[in-house]
DNA sequence: TCGAAGTGCTGAATCGAGTCAGCAATGAGA
DNA sequence: TCTCATTGCTGACTCGATTCAGCACTTCGA
């Protein structure tokens, strides 16, 4: 690329020194006695030559590139998720590691292909991200390499994973609505599949905070994790004759399609239903009134996973982080 | 990281050949004369013991490593242009090229450092992207390599670059409400600030569209571009003794506003107010009515900026992409 | 005065490929 | 039989670093 790139040779010699000398002085080596003069001569050669080793040459000789490859299923998709993306680079930039991003869409092979390609370049080990929290199986590529689970975990003591405190987050979701007084008409909205660990997670935790205050669940209603189906499913809610006086939305989206139901309905949030939701996205706080919701800590994930890999030693460790609670004005004293 | 990967020599070995042979082999050159039969033992040989080419040692030999650098002011805020990213290290794999992340958050400092630590690591090129169409001054580390701006354009005739085509899409936006009717109660809600050369561009489309019906833009009214300006802005709007009978918005979370601010009025959209926008985001699909938007095509715009930077030569062009129209609900014949 | 210990540095090998110049065998033509 | 291409392949160097073993020189104690 560009002809001209200054060499360690050329920094050598105008320091008047071996090759082998300005190498210990460039890379801090203090195992080899070099005279405070000649160290100060290679630094400054260094300096004015403006001296950039290679980090090609370098990886090539010490097995280390200060790359790692990011692999998830799907980013674009979950429009926030971005945020996940953007923690790990910096979190890895900090440790002077760069960072491939590659996205399988769910395929297997292109999955495979994605890890051989960033194994080719000598990558220093991997981020494997689901943007659903979740159980997955490790590819048969990534096993033998450090790797850490982002937002989603192995089958076994695999390997070390960051994922979010799904059940701290259901407590925090259901203690917004007891203490603004709701006790037994809490409904929750959004379907809870065996393999996506979130939602049974935060049901876990709802109805754990909910007994614990002598309050109960009232019921699960499924819905998938859009807009529409959260506006069909709280529409025919509200039809009934018992309407429950709160809702806890498995996402910020499902919560947009409550709203529009409510709205629908002649209601009002939260002066007669009560909302709360979990993301933390940007939409909650667009809604009129703005939603409370369980935050996914995504920039945290990906700086934590970032820098658990890049930690020297990496015991196998299972972190959860903690779901920050976006305040809203969307919960009120139950009315009627 | 591995210790027993496979080597080149260790093909040539079971091959019974030379690595010289091995090589020409293996990187498919004919210039070199090796027969049939010699070749198909390394191919065998290779596949048999499932050899991959350590692109360090490649890169360090050839000056090429397939991989190119992503280098842009905000990804994560701008919650849709993943996208982009995404359609960026599609169309890079499809090269057999992967693709190294960074962002800079619009830190000079920061995007300099970036910059050289790529180039560190050998990268073939760059994607420059900034994720609201501008014109941008091209750092001064990344004169003299291989660039190809992404939703900016140099000052001048500088490197390659890819955008949407504005303009037209300001086209589009008035011809959705030229079809249904509007001539001279249309209103454009967004600032247009001098270095962002979408909303400009905008603009102009639509005013040239506009009189080419002969028709004409009643007013602009600024707004940033958050759905709680948009919401004042337009609440102020439908106020006024004289209602406009349609809005264009500059992006959606402006139309997010401009929806609740004709709620907030007892009125609806698309009966007494039409709505366009731009963006052609999800959330214009989760709105009801579905929000009509013109869209930026950010995957296209990733995957013809990557294409543009692996093509082999690379002449300076500056391409337009089409905005495609996301069709709505959200537009119907002006009332009263 | 001599050897041992310590100091400051360097030559040459190595990582895993690509690449150039040239060598040995074969066959064709004079 | 003696060139002279042509064919098929290989040895040795290179990319730009790290790293090990060891060399020359001083200093010090006996």
């Amino acid at each position: 690329m560009c002809a001209d790139r200054v060499r360690l040779a050329d920094v050598a010699d105008r320091a008047g020194v071996s090759r082998t000398t300005a190498s210990y002085v460039t890379t801090g080596r203090t195992d080899m006695r070099i005279s405070a003069e000649a160290a100060q001569r290679v630094h400054s050669a260094a300096r004015e030559l403006g001296y950039r080793p290679s980090l090609l040459a370098r990886g090539l000789r010490t097995q280390l590139t200060h790359t790692i490859g990011f692999v998830s299923d799907v980013i674009a998709t979950e429009p926030y998720a971005g945020a996940l993306v953007r923690g790990a680079t910096a979190a890895a930039l900090e440790g002077q590691t760069l960072m491939l991003v590659g996205e399988s869409g769910g395929d297997p092979e292109v999955e495979r292909r994605l890890v051989q390609s960033m194994l080719d370049r000598g990558v220093d080990g991997f981020l494997y991200a689901s943007m659903y929290t979740k159980q997955v199986q490790l590819p048969a590529v990534l096993r033998g390499h450090r790797v850490v689970l982002v937002n989603c975990v192995g089958r076994r003591r695999g390997p070390s994973s960051v994922v979010p405190d799904e059940i701290g987050g259901g407590r925090s979701a259901a203690q917004l609505l007891l203490d603004a007084g709701h006790r037994d008409r809490i409904v929750l909205v959004g379907e809870t599949p065996p393999d996506v660990i979130a939602g049974r997670q935060r049901l876990a935790g709802v109805t754990a905070a909910l007994d614990a205050a002598g309050a109960r669940l009232a019921e699960q209603v499924d819905a998938l994790l859009w807009p529409d189906s959260g506006y069909v499913t709280v529409r025919r809610l509200l039809r009934r004759r018992a309407r429950p006086s709160a809702l806890i939305c498995l996402n910020d989206r499902i919560a947009l399609g409550a709203y529009q139901a409510v709205a629908d309905a002649g209601l009002a949030v939260p002066h007669d239903i009560s909302v709360v939701s979990f993301d933390g996205s940007d939409l909650a706080g667009w809604l009129r009134p703005e939603l409370a919701s369980v935050a996914i800590p995504h920039l945290q994930l990906g700086a934590r996973g970032a820098e658990l890999l890049l930690d020297r030693e990496l015991a196998a460790t299972q972190e959860q982080l903690p779901m920050p609670v976006r305040i809203g004005a969307s919960v009120s004293a139950p009315s009627a």
